[in-house]
DNA sequence: CTTACTGTTATTATAAATGTTACAGATTAA
DNA sequence: TTAATCTGTAACATTTATAATAACAGTAAG
């Protein structure tokens, strides 16, 4: 089985946390144990966010992540581009260049194109959908437990 | 890195093969020399398609698959479907459902949601290319080369 | 100058995917 | 009825991908 990059869930939990708390920032410590993984983990994924401008860092004593945008504006469709684009193809591959067959020969190729446009449908969701409707759903989730 | 099943990959290459060849049959050990892997994952995959009626076998001397459907009718969410249905959601999950934090807490089920609804337009998409698509792209890319 | 952070790399552990072997059961043909 | 050929499936081995961990240089605050 393939999937999704997970470090695109890292991301969106990482945002959605940073904007969820009031004042907008945390350390990878913080974030880490609310994600469930290592620290190191989280700073790697986040320096990727910084480097896009999604949240800002202090280093040294005090320092941590903050929020450096605003979270009505930003969707996951961004973030999945930053973090994951082309995660959905399989690393496998079906058939072999070499060979005469049109078949074995090309369907690498052709099925190469068939999961871009396969993702293309999909971010064209993820466009809509903004870190404040995760927030939104993480509520709405919440209220609806007995 | 998560990405899409790759049986899709190989049933939907088996599928085209057999629509491929004039006669419309061939062996696990012929599909999987084209597709590039070992004959019995090919079994494995083909006898999920039998089971849904894609393809019709035979054991025994002389044996082997055949196309049990119109190509031109089969489209490939259908495959997907029977082959990798929620394989684009990673495995890894964010949060723990224990915690008190209610984004820690909801956030797997939340990302869920958002992948299955990611997927499903996936599958708008799929539903538009048929077996005879494939062949007809596998054509394109062939004449394209030098 | 000590403490608390990020940034990054390297290494190890774990999990998942794929390949391979093996054999029972079915069918054909000699 | 025996030999050959094929599917169906399970068990096991191998490879690859993923995630966890450790380590440390660099930076800022107090």
């Amino acid at each position: 089985m393939v999937s999704v990059n997970s470090e695109f869930t890292i991301a969106v939990h990482s945002l959605v946390l940073l904007a969820y708390r009031p004042d907008r920032m945390a350390t990878s410590e913080m974030i880490a144990a609310n994600v469930c993984t290592h620290p190191a983990r989280v700073r790697k994924v986040l320096s990727c966010l910084k480097k896009t401008g999604y949240v800002a860092t202090r280093e040294g004593s005090g320092g941590g992540y903050t929020l450096a945008c605003e979270p009505g504006e930003v969707t996951l469709a961004e973030i999945y581009r930053v973090t994951s684009i082309g995660s959905i193809k399989p690393s496998w591959c079906s058939g072999d260049v070499e060979e005469d067959c049109l078949v074995a020969c090309n369907m690498a190729d052709v099925m190469d194109g068939i999961f871009s446009e396969a993702e293309s449908r999909m971010l064209t969701f993820l466009e809509q959908m903004k870190i404040t409707d995760v927030l939104e759903r993480l509520r709405a989730a919440h209220a609806a437990k007995p």
